[in-house]
Order: structure tokens, then sequence, then C-alpha cells
DNA sequence: ACACTTTTTTAGAACCATTATAAAGTAGAT
DNA sequence: ATCTACTTTATAATGGTTCTAAAAAAGTGT
């Protein structure tokens, strides 16, 4: 099992709950955006065991902690995370309420004139709401 | 009373509750972010009469559907909302969970290269992390 | 002022995403 | 095999937000 190691190096024993919902996080082409819910939902479609959601709620947190997956800041009543943990912003479907990536590419290089004192630039992250 | 016929305007009547919370949040030199909660207080503070939370809850909205107010999207249990409705964007400093305001002036120009088909962009909201 | 309709307020209940609890199970170490 | 720390689990609790339905207030017409 790849995520094995990965897991390990992460200081999070590999058990077998942690590794299958590695499976369903990690194993796809390309990466997305979800809820608890969603992947909830994904998880009892492709695994034939169930996994209690607390436990799908503490490894998403753990995931989260360790750079795995990152959360989206968004007005919504869910929570939403995306497995694209590379710097990005989002577009959001108002209609459909669905995420879109946007890449760093897609968005000129943003320059933050402001200075806080004592504090430093962890992320910039935008958001652009979308209507028809 | 000078928020009646902004009230009436908007198809709101001018109830006794509506103007008090008018009065709470645009009647300060300063703009200012605030939770429901946050709002709660601060009315409970300055007014001698209760409104109850329903009624906060509710006229928040109805401001915010009529453009007097805007939702902040960041992630908290909390909604945050925002007194100042022009086109701007935010720190969010982590460590005091406070935001900040950053002028669209403090920003570069963001040009969003990327198009969604039969999509047109309602708002980009740029949300600048901080930590120590 | 009064009657009538529509909107608004209100207390409290309901909702529901998330977190806490604590007991049973598991992984890794010795 | 034993021990210990960590993990999973069902279930309860939490808490922000929304819903409900009855009372109050606002607007309209007379
Ligand atoms: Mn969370
Ligand atoms: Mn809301
Ligand atoms: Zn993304
Ligand atoms: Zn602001």
């Amino acid at each position: 099992m790849k995520y094995i190691e990965k897991l390990r190096n992460s200081g999070l024993r590999p058990t077998k709950q942690r590794l299958q919902i590695c499976e369903v996080l990690f194993d796809t082409e390309k990466t997305f955006h979800f809820t608890i819910n969603d992947l909830a939902n994904k998880i009892k479609k492709q695994l034939n065991n169930k996994i209690s959601l607390a436990t799908i709620y503490n490894t998403v947190h753990a995931f989260e902690k360790k750079g795995y997956l990152k959360q989206i800041p968004i007005n919504s009543n869910q929570t939403y995370f995306d497995t694209n943990v590379s710097d990005h912003h989002h577009f959001y479907d108002l209609k459909e309420e669905k995420l879109i990536d946007l890449e760093n590419s897609d968005v000129g290089p943003i320059n933050i004139l402001k200075k806080i004192n004592g504090k430093k630039i962890k992320s910039v992250e935008v958001l652009v709401k979308l209507e028809d």
C-alpha cells in the first residue's frame, strides 16, 4: 500500500479506515472539492464496509492538519475541503453551488501592498463568485 | 429619522427594531465586521429594550439582501458580516480571529483570465490569512 | 378613529453540521 | 503474550441558524 508510508511519516497509524479514506481521496486522476457529507456518501458507495462518521471527521481533520487537505473559505453551512493542496483559487458558481479550480496562472499576480505589523502572510486566497 | 426613508425605499417597514438595528450598524464613524452574536451583544449594551434573536437574524438577512450588509466568506462556525459594502478585501488574523479591511487600492488589480461559459463574475474577494 | 389586511416580531422548538464522550478495538513496542 | 498509546465507534451533546405559529404592529381605506 502506497499510503502506509505516507501515514507513518506523518505520525498517523495506518489503520484500515485511514487507508480506505486515502484511496477515496487520493486515488483519483483529478483533485476534487467535497464536504464531509459528500465524502461519507462516496465512501458508502465505493467501499463495502462502513466507516463511522466520527472517524471521517477525525481523519479529514488529521489530514488537513498534516497538509494533505485544504479547507476552502466559503460561506456555507457545510465546510468544504479540497484534495488540491497547491496554492490556487476558486470560482464559486452560486446557482449550482459548485466550486471550480482557478489556477494561480489563471489569476494575475496578486501583490498585497498593506502590511500588518508583526504579522506575516500565510496564504492569499481568491474567491470569484459566478452568476448567470 | 434618517433610516425611515431608506427602509421604505427598500420595501421594508420601518419598525422600531429595524430602526434601532440601523443605528447600531450604521451610526458609527467606521465600518465594522460582526457575527450575529456580536451584534446581539452590542444591541443589548447600547439599547435599553430587548430585540429577539430571531428578529436580529431576520433583519440582518433582509439588510444583506438589500445590499446594506455583506457576508464575508471565511471558515468559521459563525457567519461574519460587514457594514462596509464597498468592493474590498480582508486580512484574517488567525491568532486573534479578527478581520481587517484591505482596500482595493491595497491589492494590485486582479485579472481573472479563465472564463466559464455562460457565467459572469459577480464578485472577486481576496482573503489573506495572517500568522505571527 | 375604526376595521381590515399584510408584514413583522417573538419565544420557543426544530434542525443539523460538528464536536465531545467514553467504551471497545487495534497497532506497535517490548 | 503483554502492555500502552492510539484509534474507532455509537451515541450524546453543542450551538449557530432556521422554522413555527401566535401576538403585535404597520399600512390602507373608510
Ligand atoms: Mn472542521
Ligand atoms: Mn445566514
Ligand atoms: Zn480547489
Ligand atoms: Zn470589510
